[in-house]
DNA sequence: AGAAAGCCTCGGCCGC
DNA sequence: TGCGGCCGAGGCTTTC
C-alpha cells in the first residue's frame, strides 16, 4: 500500500516528534534484515534527539543530533505515533492493530511511541541510509527530471517498469503508476525509446496531475482507474474492457481502448 | 488457492 | 570473447 503518497504523511506524522529525544529503540530481526546485527538499532538510537524529518521516495528519513534514521514501509507498513495513524484508511486489509504485528519502533523522552505497524513483515529500518540510490522524487517531480528519468539506450523497458525504477524515479508503486499511464493514455507495455514526444508530454501532466489529485483525495488507491481494478472490470472513462497482464513484475490493469 | 500496493538478489542478455 | 550494466523473474513474508 504505502507509495510516496502514504510515506509523505507518515513524514508529516513524524514532524509531531522533532525536538524528542529517544530512550529507547527496538527492531526485530526481520526489521533490522539491513543492518549489521539485530541489535543495531537499538543501541545505536539510544539518546538522539530528532532535528527534522525528509524523504526520497519512499524512504523516510528522520534526522538527528547523530546518526541518519530511516525507516522503509514494504507493502503493508504503517507509521504510527502512540496509536494514531495520522490519517484514516491507511491499515491494509483490514484496517486492524495487532500489537504483535509492532516491528520496530522508538520511545521518546515524553513518553511517546513511535513505531512501524507491519502485518507482513517487509518493512526496514536503516542507519545513514544512501539517498544517493534514489532518483528524482516523484512528489516534486520536473519535466526535464522526468525526461532524464526516460532516457534508454535502444527501445529500453516497458515505460510502466521504468516508472517503478526508484533509482530514476523514487516514490511510484504499483499503483500510481497504473494510475498514471492511466490518465496519459499509454500502454505499460509501451518501450520507454518508443514514446513520442506528445506522450512525453501527456505522460508529464498525468504524472504531477496524478500526485496532486490523489494527494489530495486521500492516497495513492484513490485513482481514476481504481474502481475497475478487478478481474472484468470495464473501463470508467470509455466503458472498454480493462486488461490485466504483469508488466514491470507487477500486476497490471490498463483500458483496452484509450491504453493502446 | 492465489494474489498482494515493496524491494532485493540472481542470472541471462545486450552492446561496447 | 570479456565485461559491465540493464532488465526480467523469482523470492521474501504473512494475510485475506
Amino acid at each position: 500500500m504505502p507509495e510516496v503518497l502514504e510515506i509523505e504523511s507518515y513524514r508529516q506524522l513524524a514532524e509531531r516528534v522533532v525536538g524528542a529525544t529517544i530512550v529507547r529503540g527496538w527492531a526485530d530481526a526481520y526489521a533490522a534484515k539491513k543492518l549489521a546485527t539485530p541489535g543495531a538499532w537499538a543501541r545505536a538510537v539510544r539518546g538522539l534527539t530528532i532535528t527534522d524529518t525528509t524523504r526520497r521516495g519512499k524512504l523516510l528519513v528522520l534526522g538527528t543530533d547523530g546518526v541518519t534514521l530511516g525507516l522503509r514501509f514494504g507493502m503493508t507498513g504503517v507509521l504510527l505515533l502512540d496509536g494514531d495513524a495520522g490519517i484514516e484508511g491507511l491499515f491494509y486489509g483490514p484496517h486492524d492493530f495487532r500489537a504483535a504485528w509492532v516491528r520496530a519502533g522508538l520511545e521518546f523522552a515524553d513518553g511517546r511511541r513511535l513505531v512501524v505497524h507491519d502485518p507482513r513483515r517487509l518493512a526496514r529500518v536503516e542507519l545513514d541510509p544512501d539517498l544517493d540510490e534514489l532518483g528524482a522524487d516523484a512528489l516534486s517531480m520536473t519535466r526535464p527530471a522526468l525526461e532524464a528519468a526516460l532516457v534508454s539506450r535502444g527501445e529500453g523497458p516497458a515505460i510502466k517498469a521504468r516508472l517503478l525504477d526508484q533509482s530514476r524515479i523514487a516514490g511510484v508503486g504499483n499503483l500510481l503508476a497504473d494510475e498514471m499511464l492511466f490518465r496519459a493514455g499509454i500502454d505499460p507495455r509501451t518501450p520507454v525509446g518508443r514514446l513520442v514526444p506528445t506522450q512525453r508530454a501527456a505522460l508529464y501532466r498525468a504524472f504531477t496531475q496524478t500526485m496532486r489529485t490523489l494527494g489530495k483525495r486521500g492516497g495513492s488507491h484513490t485513482g481514476d482507474h481504481m474502481e475497475a481494478r478487478f478481474p472484468g472490470g470495464l473501463c470508467p472513462r470509455d466503458g472498454a474492457a480493462m486488461r490485466i497482464d504483469t508488466v514491470g513484475g507487477r500486476t497490471t490493469y490498463w483500458c483496452s481502448q484509450h491504453q493502446s
